[in-house]
DNA sequence: GATGAATGAGTCTTCATTCAT
DNA sequence: AATGAATGAAGACTCATTCAT
């Protein structure tokens, strides 16, 4: 945890770390509603005020969490991306992306608060820089996916980042119904809740990349 | 508003539609985290009390929201599935699921929600009915779906439904990324979130089912 | 339950009746802070509107329920008094008191609401009414006690009828504490607790007769 | 009112009893009904939140009142007892019970409310050290009181105390009967009602001593 | 920098009572 | 007289945030 007191940079970066840390623990044991600055700052053995320090409100501090699980993924995608050989099939392809999300569990759920929760008590600027940062990785992906993907226009790499994400999201939300609903799903006729994010998000992938190995379409500009 | 109390049974009915149209109002203006039940009675020119009457919670009241969004999706899903005649093109079939997301534009904040915020302070059944209304229309909805599409395998209809959602979810959440943020976007380097909900939506399915067309792999299954 | 309307004053009282004895078996069920108006109603199978006609407030529904309760019981100890023949012993007396609360479970409770609870939502003229049969009946059965016990002074019964009513409200109220409690009693040191109401009670008015058997002091007054 | 955040421990603790000095004031002035926190924070000049940092619900705040004014009494009785000389005549037993009733005109009133109001929003734990606390002191002064009184077996003095107490509360609420009905009490046929609490007590725990001093019975055991 | 006590606006919810039907 | 939907004042309590220490 550092020293008690930060003075170097380091060690406030430091700091800040514990606290995502802390924050992240939090994050895997409670429901959004019921999380507070209490709980992120007694699992990091921090005091309430201390957390103001690092960051000025409570939506700044997930919305940092998010960039960091974004920023991980997107270095994830990137370098597996980096060391393809020739052309992936699309099964290949989806496969690939689906080891992406399987070591950030966290992703699409902080994804999905981001707009409704998040980003309502964020400073300006702190929300010009996360969408910038944003922007720019999905960039750099749509650019690495065209020189990867025969079959994607110029241009249209970034669009076919922002549908993977968002298919990511949305399936993501709607497995996730199961913990949040208990064991309601063994309920007679629920079991098409008991989605597996992993492998239906492959499985989607999968047709998707087919869909657009067909015919170079000029994407969905129209 | 019907009369000053509600006795005959279908005065009730109305007045909790009066309760659900106020609550679609307030929703369309306020962001959630900001909506109180104070707001959604005053909308409604009802005292606060009286909501309780119709609805045991805040998270009931939403949960009924969002589920009569979703009957009307499912609805209009059907019923355009039901006029089709012959095989659609791909793209037909996309234009046809543009059209029922476009007239019910909160849908997908109202699913967006339903985890995180919404089933937590739901009485268990309600729960369960809820999802079983779910489920069920997923299924029917999956089966017209099968019907219509030849490549579709038999029994694989409501993931491919499932799909379809689980992408709007996703993509809307993304493409309400702009409301919020405001006009953050006409920052240089953020029109990749200039996303238009709708039309990105359309060219994904189109993109989708070319993909399922091509062969009629037994899903995602095995 | 009588008729759908009352009409006849007859009919009337027998509502009263009616909802008193919805309102004693809801006080069986329920602890005080959560007996609600609405409960009542429910039990009486009447709306809650209805109560409203028979009793102007929720403490005068109650205040008379105490007062029904109190009359009981004083024409249970007169009539037990009238039947004596000859001078009872000091045992006998407290027996005698003791079987007149082993058949009104409900006094002591009543009364200990009594001014907490019930007398500040109660019209001027209610409470004074109320006052005025208590102190009657109080004087009517000192009067009867005086007769009957050789050692009370002439004017002094009343005060010993009240102490006997102080001395039951108080051992109510403390042997009260099991059931509210729960099996916290059973915890080691809390016997004390397990305080046997008409036992405790008899034991008490036994000695206290003793006491004033020994010598005809002029009462407490100075 | 010291500093202007408690820090030290015993500030804390001084807090705390800010806390339960404008919770006495605000039960001397306002019936229990119409007390509210809001009230008690306002008398202590401290913020609402404030009163939930050193108390977990209401009813632990009035409950520690209770115990605070409980733990007086039982600390003024062992006093008043261990400066007994020799065998106390009952008539001077009664009179030093008196004395410690008459510096605590609160306490019957709190004693009252327990069971009905304070102890079901209140933490299985506190209640069972409320209890325990009670239990306890009821035991230490039953001994004193064996050792004072000749006439009271050895293990029956616990009983002694709790009749007393019982007596107390039974007297004190009838006696308050008095301020709640206001002038009420002027009228004709109500004079029985002016008790005077404490004189009452007195006489009759004087004749309560008399008649156990007769002979040492058992108890009321068998 | 760190602390955590203090703040207080704001929330949901209850329930005795009223009154249109 | 009976109903029960509607009322709305009031209450307990939470929690992000501040600021004295």
């Amino acid at each position: 945890m550092g020293p008690r007191r930060a003075r170097q940079i380091h060690e406030k970066e430091a700091r800040r770390q514990d606290i995502l840390a802390a924050a992240r623990q939090v994050w895997d044991e409670v429901p959004y509603p019921a999380l507070s600055m209490a709980l992120v700052a007694r699992r990091a053995e921090l005091a309430k005020g201390t957390l103001y320090i690092y960051f000025k409100t409570k939506e700044e501090l997930f919305l940092a969490l998010a960039e960091e699980e974004l920023l991980g993924w997107f270095e994830d995608l990137d370098e597996a991306l980096g060391r393809l050989e020739g052309y992936p099939a699309p099964g290949q392809l989806a496969a690939l992306l689906k080891g992406t999300f399987q070591s950030r569990p966290r992703l699409t759920g902080l994804l999905a608060i981001l707009p409704t929760a998040l980003e309502h008590n964020v400073e300006h600027l702190t929300a010009l820089l996360f969408n910038q940062f944003f922007s720019t990785r999905i960039l750099r992906s749509g650019r690495l996916l065209e020189r990867h993907l025969p079959f994607i226009q110029e241009g249209q790499g970034a669009k076919v980042v922002l549908r993977i994400v968002a298919l990511a999201m949305g399936l993501g939300q709607l497995s996730h119904r199961a913990p949040v609903v208990g064991r309601i799903l063994d309920a007679p006729g629920l079991q098409i809740f008991r989605v597996d994010f992993l492998q239906e998000l492959e499985g989607t992938l999968h047709d998707l990349f087919e869909g657009l190995a067909i015919m170079p379409r000029p994407g969905s500009e129209g």
